[in-house]
DNA sequence: AATGAATGAGGGTTCATTCAT
DNA sequence: AATGAATGAACCCTCATTCAT
């Protein structure tokens, strides 16, 4: 029926183990196996996309072979979809950086911002998530959904949270602007872009744009002299 | 499940082109097709990216075949590249927006970035090409550079240039913000991911939010006497 | 992304029209095609089963690539199923033979059995679809039940309603064996059986087979008044 | 879907053994697998074919892993085969029962029918085995011709002995029907082709029907002075 | 100009078989 | 002896592309 051939072309996995000595057991190793999957599924659908992707060049990455991808994940779909979870999951939670925050609402507010601008546009595993939501995210709205409220929800309410305490306080004025506090983020957004559309093809210094808004938005651009009603 | 009769079962282009009594000529036609073709393309990729999109989509979207797609271009890959083209060249164009601002340097700041929201964040077409940048400019990066000199790069040019003036003539301060005026835009990068990530399923006011930030970066969420070095 | 070798490396099925002079148009070609690929999938998946019958193997009997048989049927199991039912419609309908029997009862009753005899057991297409019941039967009861119900029903029933009236008229005895006239037909079933199993490595003479089962059986029914020489 | 735990759900053999108090040594077990394999081999091959039925499946089924198969049989094809001759083998041989046969001609030949038709047509293992006799027969007439030479041939052979022995005494009518004793038999590819084929689904009463065939066929054989009741 | 039947390379998925543990 | 992770050859089905009509 089958013919089996035996012959392996290039060397594989184990042959590579054993040529550089490692010390791998066959249970250490599977107990290994889905988290490598998932983590050059992630580079790899990152790169090319759902559709262009094929379960060959994951597994290669990995010097097996597809059908060993298959042992762990029933489908490409799943994979695509475990892996985004897997990869969701390992991102910084927002909740962590928004339980440490100290000093004045101004304080916390830049803090706030830096630290979520380091986990996400500065991360480039939360970057190329977001490729793969506007890619991808019309095939699968809930895993966009799913994200979105567990990581910039939170995020954007806490900044509400602020501002309204800062206004309450008198730090901060209230204005239009103290309406929708959503658009301090804005050059997270802002940054994260400019990475996935032109990588490092024309380099930004993210930090310094995040520095240069939250000036902006704390100070505004006008003179005082010149503020507007 | 594919069809084997042959029938059609919809009245196609002639019938219809009959029924209303238009006349297009062939050569009418035939001059007209590319630039359906091309929109059609761009609605199929958009929707489901490069990879996912059948050549037979496009073509069934206008009731023709695919055999006359290739017609007119000689590969799927190519007709995504000039879908790309026509479709960014259809967008407005950001010199004649620049050129017609008036008033003080804050008021042509707001403007610009408002006609910039409506003609980008706000219009479909532009928002689906951002997508499609994001999603396939790994792989077509020349695409995305283009597209980015001829309409991101002179809008923050342009940016840069209104803001230079208003502080050279004092009207606004020459701050940490100032130097990289680029971050003025960053609310129109926030709404157009918001809505190519949620689409309607979590609608936001996009005008309302672009002039939140607005009033932000022009008068700062600081009161006065707060105001930060 | 898809190369495109175009250089075929055996004449195809248009080559060799042009070689043979055959003038067949297209539309011709296609209106035959169904019929083509079912009758090839019959040869096909007779000779192996189901599952070990590879869509390839049916196109390339007819000289055409296994995309083409996609063209018509969706899937292999449709085209088993398709396959099936056209092979049980093109077989004899038995109301035609019960329709025009003459005679006495026991001549009916012999003319009705020997030709289901040829329609069924010495008809290699009707043997095949028995081997195909038996085997894939399991998978697909509805299949062989619809099969019974059109064809193996209504010819037991014409047996049992032969055998009433005889009984009726006094011709034919009552006994055990009139309750279960379907006996008659046992022979039927033993060459089919034996040819399925043992093809032409024991050959045996269906039709004196046959005739010696009806005299066996008709000498048995008959009143001993009424025995045939 | 495919399990990645390796965590076993249900209790295997050695925990039932365990639980149940039984003793089964190594060497013991050892001796019991090809047979165990051979009988799970029979259920899934019959059930499925040759071709849809997975080494796994078989495996599952003893509730042991597929290299365990391996290590007893060489491949699927061998274990096929194997499997077969190890359920004809285990079949009736039919030399017992004509060895014990008694009585007139005709009570000889009755007997015979029902003794046989109670080790084939009514017995699942005989029935499955014609099964795939059929279903398998075209790839392995090998299989099939064995099958034939030691349980078929010698029945039929019996049979012709029978008849030739009643005739020489009188006690049978000599006539076309002598010619082919075989077709007394047909009776029961009758009731074994019905089960195989509608299964449970419209049951017949197969000895009833074994009964009113020897009513007919014998009181078509006897001669006038010895017709039956 | 338009069609759509046909092609055939490819990619997802399965499963017989191997072999280190 | 038994396991089951890994392999890789197939096989189903899709779809970009061609070309005769």
């Amino acid at each position: 029926m089958r013919a089996t051939t035996g012959v392996p072309t290039r060397e594989n996995q184990w042959d590579v183990m054993k040529r550089v000595g490692k010390k791998t057991s066959r249970a250490e190793r599977k107990a290994l196996r889905p988290h490598e999957i998932l983590e050059a599924a992630f580079e790899e659908f990152a790169a090319k996309g759902y559709a262009a992707t094929r379960v060959e060049d994951i597994a290669t990455r990995l010097r097996i072979t597809k059908g060993t991808v298959y042992l762990y994940f029933p489908t490409k779909d799943v994979l695509f979809q475990e892996m985004f979870r897997h990869a969701s999951t390992s991102s910084a939670d927002p909740s962590t950086a928004i339980g440490c925050l100290r000093g004045s609402c101004a304080d916390r507010i830049r803090d706030l911002l830096l630290i979520t601008y380091e986990n996400t546009a500065n991360d480039r595993r939360t970057r190329e998530l977001l490729r793969l939501s506007v890619a991808e995210g019309t095939r699968l709205p809930k895993m966009v959904d799913c994200r979105h409220e567990l990581f910039i929800a939170p995020t954007l309410a806490a900044l509400t949270t602020l501002v309204e305490e800062g206004v309450k306080s008198g730090e901060l004025r209230q204005d239009t602007a103290a309406d929708t506090p959503d658009v301090l983020a804005s050059s997270i957004f802002q940054v994260a872009v400019w990475h996935l559309m032109l990588a490092d093809r024309r380099p930004i210094d993210g930090r310094a744009l995040m520095e240069a808004h939250i000036d902006l938005v704390m100070n505004g651009l006008l003179r005082r002299s010149e503020r507007m009603a």
